[in-house]
DNA sequence: GGTCGTGACCTTACTCTGTAAGATCGCGGC
DNA sequence: GCCGCGATCTTACAGAGTAAGGTCACGACC
């Protein structure tokens, strides 16, 4: 059944690999990794499971795929950033590029966690880092000062980072008074943190965070720390 | 077949949550999480699969209890660390902590993908975040500060942070000469910058760093960053 | 001591996964 | 008209998680 006796009238768009990942991406941004299966990605393109191994090798092939393909639509819009006018600018301008990168992975929420199951270095990411030292260098970095960064930066670099508390986990807000007593005093720092800091922020419940500001006030302060050495250096 | 007709000689230790994560921390040492299966963990308490699930509720719990048990490692080494002597340590002590959690974790590399995976947040978890707040609240900082700082630690806090080049990937250093060439050409900035580092540090090979001096570097930037923050609050 | 409930454990079976092997289909070149 | 060949589909299998129900040992009660 499926595609079998197919009406001659549906021309039948040829499978490819570039529209075999689009739609592992697509799959996988209404339910996430879970979802992608072969059988579901074959449905997707409107062929048969084992139809998809002509264009990718494996499934870890379509994963490895998914994550450069992601990447790729990340340089394709931070390449288009006018160099920084000035030296100096080096922090602005790799500010810059993380927080676009950033915007893009958030609409795909699935992805920085399938980044780190990835050994493969994708051809997209290298392409990224390279332009990220290039910015660097012109700003006065050495090169030893480069790989540090990099790796300071670590996940940051590419716009996202562990999130402490996700708030679609264990029922938000939920908590009894008494529950909560309990945490207080398995937990006085932490519920002390939480109660003044929710107090601030009215819309804040216990466990929720402004991801955004969170990830730019870490991210400044190393682009600082950097800057620092640099300067030093 | 398996322990149909047990010999009443041995006595048969019972299963037990405890048993069962145990068994599945030691599967995934040995073989990684993909190594983990209910089959393989059951074989492994010396019982079928099916029994384990009157000790864990399924899968997603043995996986949680797994992360939840290493960090209750963790906790049980820092716990014992004596309080700075002075507030102005906070520093020291937070990464003594935080070193003492990579060293734990270095001995489970498959760890820190799990935890990325988890949505849940585990009890153990919470625990190590308390006494890091602790600590900074003890050497001055407000409760707004400690926030951002944990969020600006990250996964550093417990010890890890994705690296970025991971050198059992890819054929580690058989590129040849013609590959190189064509490498530098894409990514003109990266191989400098690799050219450079590697030829400092002649046990180095492409794409190799020490991660232990990369890891307190990154984590050395965000510390000094959050004191001066402190200061300046 | 018998019996009976209760859980720990095992057996079987089902659905879903990735993918190997081979059949079939359709189109371009002779 | 026929052939060759690559793209596609069909079938099948091993291994995953786990639902449903059977079995068996042990402690509580009469």
């Amino acid at each position: 059944m499926g595609a079998r006796n197919r009406p001659s009238s549906e021309p039948r768009v040829p499978l490819s690999r570039e529209r075999v990942l689009r739609a592992a991406v697509a799959i996988a941004d209404e339910g996430g990794v879970r979802a992608l299966t072969m059988r579901r990605l074959a449905e997707q393109v409107g062929a048969e499971a084992m139809s998809l191994y002509h264009h990718v090798a494996n499934k870890e092939d379509v994963l490895d795929g998914t994550v450069d393909l992601l990447i790729g639509e990340i340089n394709e819009v931070v390449d288009r950033f006018d160099p920084p006018a000035e030296p100096a600018d080096w922090k602005k301008a790799v500010r810059r590029r993380v927080l676009a990168a950033r915007e893009i992975l958030l609409r795909h929420r699935w992805a920085p966690a399938l980044f780190e199951t990835r050994s493969a270095v994708s051809p997209q990411v290298l392409r990224y880092h390279d332009g990220l030292i290039g910015l660097m260098r012109a700003g006065g970095f050495s090169h030893d000062l480069c790989h540090h960064a990099l790796h300071a930066l670590g996940s940051r670099a590419l716009g996202f980072a562990q999130e402490l508390f996700d708030p679609s986990g264990a029922g938000g807000g939920e908590e009894s008074v008494a529950e909560l007593e309990a945490m207080a005093e398995r937990f006085p720092h932490l519920v002390g943190m939480l109660a003044e800091v929710a107090h601030d922020d009215p819309d804040s419940t216990l466990g929720w965070c402004d991801d955004q500001a969170e990830f730019e006030f870490g991210l400044d302060i190393i682009l600082d720390g950097l800057d620092r050495l640099r300067e030093a250096g």
